[in-house]
DNA sequence: GTTACCTGTAACCATAATAGTTACATTAAA
DNA sequence: TTTAATGTAACTATTATGGTTACAGGTAAC
C-alpha cells in the first residue's frame, strides 16, 4: 500500500504559500491549485496547523506559513499530516505462535529491522526542505520560459 | 498506511524453512506457527515461489528454501510479496491545476525526493539477509533457554 | 446589527486493500 | 483408488482514503 497522497498535498500547499505570498491563500484558492475539495484542503490546513507550520484563524481568510521556509523540512510535513504512525510504517503480523521457536522470536526479531528502514526513509525526508522545493519548482519555470 | 503483514509474514516462513529444514513444511504446520489461515500461508508462498526464493509442488507436501539463506535479503521478499510497488511508496496527488506554477511542477519536485527516500528504505532491506534473522532467532533461543 | 464570506467540522459515500474463510479442482504418493 | 497436500477462486468484514455536502461559528465590511 502506499502512503496518503495528504503527504504531497501538504508539500504543495506549503510551497504555494510561499509562492503566493502576497495574495490571499483561502482553501478555495488551494483547493483550485490542487484540484480537490476546499474541505480536503482544510482537514489538511487543520494538520499543518496543529504543527504550527501555517498560520490560520477562523473566519479570516487566507493562511500564512508559520515559520521560515528553510526549516520545514519533508519530514516535519510528513509528521505533520500524519501519514505514518511512529514505528508503524511495517505491520508485523500479530499473535505468532509461542510453542514455536519462530514465533515467540520473529517480532523481536524483525522490529529493530524495520524501524531502521523507516528511520533511513525519515532521515532522507528530514534532509529536504520546502525552501529546497520551492526552489525547484521556480528553476523548472524559468527552465520552461527560455525555451 | 502500514506495510501489509505479507512481508512479516514472508520473512516468518522463510526463517521457519530454515530452522525446521528437516521437518516437512506444510502450509498448515506454517500457518500454525504464524497464527493464521493455510490459504493465507499458500497465497504468500504462491508469490514466495514465483520469486524463486521457495521451492514446492503442487500435491507434494512441504516447501524448501529454493536458495541459501545468505543470499535473500529482506529486499528480496519485499519485492516477493508485493507490498510496495516500484517507485509508489509514496503517492502523489493527480492532476494539480497546470494553470499554477506549483501545480505544473509539483509532481517532477517531489517524485524524485520520494524515489530518494524510497530507495534509502529499501537499500537498508537489502543490507540483511535470512541468515542474519534465523541466527538472531537461534540467539535469542540461547538467551532465554540459560535464563 | 446585519450581511457576506471564510474557517472548522461532522456526517456520509464510493472505492480499494487487507486479512481471513470456505470450498474445491488439481496433483502426487501410498 | 484412496489420501492428503497444493493452487485458486469466491466471498466477507474491516479499515483507510479521498471526496462531497452541509452547516455551525467567527470576523470584517457595510
Amino acid at each position: 500500500m502506499s502512503i496518503s497522497s495528504r503527504f504531497s498535498v501538504g508539500i504543495h500547499i506549503l510551497a504555494l504559500l510561499e509562492l503566493n505570498k502576497d495574495g490571499v491563500n483561502t482553501s478555495e484558492f488551494l483547493a483550485s491549485s490542487v484540484n480537490t475539495n476546499p474541505a480536503v484542503i482544510r482537514k489538511i490546513m487543520g494538520m499543518l496547523k496543529k504543527a504550527e507550520l501555517v498560520e490560520i484563524h477562523a473566519g479570516i481568510a487566507g493562511a500564512k506559513l508559520a515559520k521560515s521556509l528553510s526549516i520545514i523540512t519533508l519530514l516535519d510535513v510528513y509528521r505533520a499530516v500524519d501519514v505514518v504512525s511512529e514505528n508503524e510504517l511495517f505491520s508485523v503480523h500479530e499473535n505468532p505462535n509461542p510453542d514455536c521457536s519462530v514465533g515467540r522470536n520473529i517480532q523481536e526479531s524483525i522490529i529493530p529491522i524495520f524501524s531502521n528502514a523507516q528511520i533511513a526513509l525519515e532521515n532522507t525526508l528530514s534532509k529536504v526542505t520546502i525552501e529546497d522545493v520551492v526552489k525547484d519548482i521556480v528553476q523548472k519555470e524559468q527552465a520552461n520560459s527560455t525555451k
